[in-house]
DNA sequence: CTAATACTTCAGTATACATTGAAATATTGG
DNA sequence: CCAATATTTCAATGTATACTGAAGTATTAG
């Protein structure tokens, strides 16, 4: 759960699980619309992913990332 | 708020606010109860009141340390 | 006033995190 | 298959965070 904790405590991490509420994303929708580079964002999905508050599947050519709100109601309930 | 969530993601100070629900803390009942030394203690507690999730009043020669509930509230409406 | 108690600030160090450009990997359209 | 597109991994850097012992500040008991 730590990990979680971690997850959101830096905001571009905050603007992408915000983003994600609207609904399925790209990396590349999520970077442009987190407002960093390709590379930083990777690192930000890998954190969220290791928290367990994001899922990601292939699409094609695409990584398609979507919220896992199970845990984030886990989360919620701890704090 | 950027604040507060720092603020929760240490599990050191996660410690201190769970010990601060059972009621008013001093400086030093809280370092014993959080398993660090008085200085790194200090620190914590430096960053939970500059996000606003704990108050502080010295009675006498204590440093007494009470939770700041509504910050609670609030963080947790806007998680 | 002085010593003792309770904390905090200082200074230094070690570790973790965020970000970046370049190179590597994966998938698909033609 | 090969070039183009999408995304991740690598390597390096700067900044932030956590911790510690020593010194400093504040308050009170005697």
């Amino acid at each position: 759960m730590q990990e979680a904790y971690k997850a959101i405590a830096d905001p571009t991490r905050r603007r992408i699980l915000k983003d994600l509420r609207g609904g399925e994303r790209t990396a590349g929708e999520l970077a442009e619309q987190a407002g960093v580079g390709r590379t930083a964002l990777s690192h930000h999905l890998m954190v969220l992913k290791l928290a367990d508050l994001v899922r990601v599947e292939r699409r094609g050519q695409f990584q398609v990332y979507s919220l896992n709100t199970t845990v984030f109601q886990d989360l919620l309930t701890e704090i």
